[in-house]
DNA sequence: CTCCACCTTGCACCTTGGTTCAAGTCAACC
DNA sequence: GGTTGACTTGAACCAAGGTGCAAGGTGGAG
């Protein structure tokens, strides 16, 4: 058996690390960011629970899907404390995710449809041309997905 | 008449900001980026020749696309030596943007898929899902055709 | 008890696309 | 020539999402 056990209940930052394929400095960054937690032992070092496993896998897949860390943490808050999400919490948590995804799927598809018009006129014009004048200022505000 | 004529043929930095919208900031750092060029007067002012703001209407457009600034200078090194485009240019370096917003948008729409499927399975198993393995490495290794 | 791999912390640094500030200079108008 | 607003520079700072390092502490095997 290695030096330190590789079967045991609670799992190192390093076992965690080799075990999500995550660095162990991006889950000390999720952890300072709240993302993930960790119990304490004596001498400091961190333990985490298995539960955290699934966790770190739900972060990184959304953080696949484009979602950054602060929206992510705002999902992670709806779920229980510390537990992993269960599998319709995953369903219910997707479901946002989906509806960000298709927000900027057709913010893309309307900017390429706009630009294709645009290339017929071949404006450039500053004071008429639509892709030039943003009128959704608004646009840009907050946690970006995840207005809950 | 100001203090700055604004019907002269050159524009300072600070009539190219008006005219263009764009803060005076970004456009010395967009010359600290070699995106656009200016002339300097005796005094070391600059004075921005009346292309530049088109240029800079140009690159307002891309960013808005999405399209990096260092993409965006990529584009504007096929043109003419501190021309704007002409409206053929900007046809073509349109296309390359048209091609760009189409891939995004299938991956964001292959994303979409595959968190749809993935939302039925519950997976998040790390090993097995998808979306959990980026890079195809369970895959490859797996039991056959199981996917997620 | 020793050894050594693993752990801890804080701090500095990276990229992208800028903003803001301080100190100093230029140019136009009177 | 003086005033005043616009201009110049470099440096510091912001957000996000981390990485890398140095100095020192822990913990399990032998």
């Amino acid at each position: 058996m290695s030096h330190l056990s590789s079967s045991a209940s609670e799992l190192t930052v390093g076992e965690l690390s080799k075990r999500s394929g995550v660095p162990a400095s991006a889950l000390r960054f999720y952890e300072r960011q709240g993302l993930i937690h960790s119990r304490r032992t004596n001498g400091n070092q961190r333990r985490y629970s298995r539960e955290v496993l699934r966790r770190v896998a739900f972060i990184r897949v959304s953080q696949r899907l484009g979602i950054s860390l602060a929206a992510i943490r705002c999902a992670l808050k709806l779920l229980p404390d510390g537990q992993a999400p269960t599998t319709e919490e995953w369903a219910s948590i997707s479901h946002y995710w989906q509806v960000d995804l298709n927000a900027r799927i057709a913010k893309l598809e309307g900017l390429r449809d706009r630009l294709a018009e645009c290339i017929g006129c071949g404006c450039m014009s500053l004071g008429t041309c639509e892709l030039a004048n943003p009128d959704d200022v608004a646009a840009k505000h907050g946690p970006g997905a995840f207005r809950l």
